[in-house]
DNA sequence: AACGATACGGAGAGATTTTATCCGCTTCAC
DNA sequence: GTGAAGCGGATAAAATCTCTCCGTATCGTT
């Protein structure tokens, strides 16, 4: 692939990750473009509709956060720093991008749920091993944490993302929030959300429930 | 005022808070008629423009605020539980919708100022309060609060959010990030956001900040 | 119960936005 | 230097959004 190609490719990427955060799932390609600066045509030509560019973002995504979760496990001995430092890196990855984006408008294919099965196994192992050491509340399962995530690292609406440019404010707030989830629950409890439910929430099996919801 | 358009209001009211904490606030207008079920003659009969509908959102919301932080004050003798209970009706009320909309596509008027400085300042009183009694973080501001609301109490994006059709899982959420406001910061401190900073972003001043920026 | 007044929803015209393609010019790799 | 691959702007076709007209239904009152 030549170079500039490439280069688009990546601008693209980019730019669709930011745009769906923003805007949904169904955002206006036509906005992807504006965003990225490239031409109509270049985006078509790459991705020949909406659910081949979903796909190559997702895949992309998914990539670089197992990447992070283990390189966070591997760097950090202390479980709930490797935790914490996963978190941060995920919010740089725009994490809630994938998942955003990955559970609807997919159509789910093997080699995704394999990719998808290894993110959330890298990350389970994070959680897991933090409860073990008692740094984290047992009662956050899987689906707290993403979606925590999801919500503290989405952009601000409209204005307000200025309020952000840096990203700083993220972090703040994923450390304000992170604190929140460390052991000795005060609150009420509850059971943990799991990672399961969230996928079967967004509709489109992936990995069909036993049960099997009809419609 | 007859009965039925007094309930037509409501339904648009209510459908038009939804619209714009999912989509933004220049979310289409036939999005809400849709979500409202009425026909649009309905809602432009009483909104002549998307202006005059935020504005009534906007003071409808900052209304229900201010009672909701007083009534939580008075209610709760302890201050922490007061924020809490505060913090939770908030997110009932669709708090980030009046946040979200005031902020930017408002043309502030005095009224409106006066009614926002209320709510300002009823919240303000929790917050003090609570951190009075060292059971809030010193380094938490009116911004921060605010912003962390808004952000856990969004819906979620797209099909995720029939994961939280009762609610209940934002306010699980919304008491795992309270816990993390509790006192004893042991993460990386940082200067606390202020309300104005939140204000500024916006873009329209409101009340132009003393040393007034240009553009 | 009946009446006048008020409000409602659907159909739809016109404007705007979005999708998707063609084609002449530029950039890259060899 | 050359050929192939890639790029962006212009633009046609489709979809969506804004806003109004008008016949029908509902409400409050007598």
């Amino acid at each position: 692939m030549r170079a500039d190609a490439e280069r688009s490719r990546r601008r693209i990427l980019d730019a669709a990750c930011e745009v769906f955060l923003e805007r949904g799932p169904d955002a206006p390609l036509d906005a992807v473009v504006r965003r990225a600066g490239v031409g109509p045509a270049t985006l078509y030509r790459r991705f020949p509709d909406r659910e081949a560019l979903v796909r190559a973002l997702v895949t992309d995504l998914l990539a670089r956060l197992t990447e992070a979760a283990d390189q966070a496990r591997l760097t950090e001995a202390d479980p709930h720093r490797a935790l914490r430092r996963f978190v941060h890196a995920a919010a740089d990855l725009r994490m809630g991008a994938a998942i955003v984006v990955l559970l609807e408008r997919l159509v789910v294919d093997e080699d995704l749920v394999a990719v998808r099965r290894g993110a959330v196994t890298a990350v389970e192992a994070l959680l897991r091993a933090a409860q073990d050491a008692g740094r984290l509340r047992a009662d956050v399962g899987m689906g707290d944490l993403v979606l925590l995530c999801v919500r503290v690292s989405r952009p601000l609406p409209g204005a307000l993302a200025a309020l952000d440019a840096d990203g700083s404010l993220v972090h703040r707030h994923l450390d304000l929030a992170l604190a929140g989830l460390a052991a000795e629950p005060d609150g009420p409890a509850g059971p943990p959300l799991g990672f399961d439910e969230v996928i079967a929430a967004a509709g489109r099996p992936g990995e069909p429930a036993p049960g099997g919801v009809a419609e």
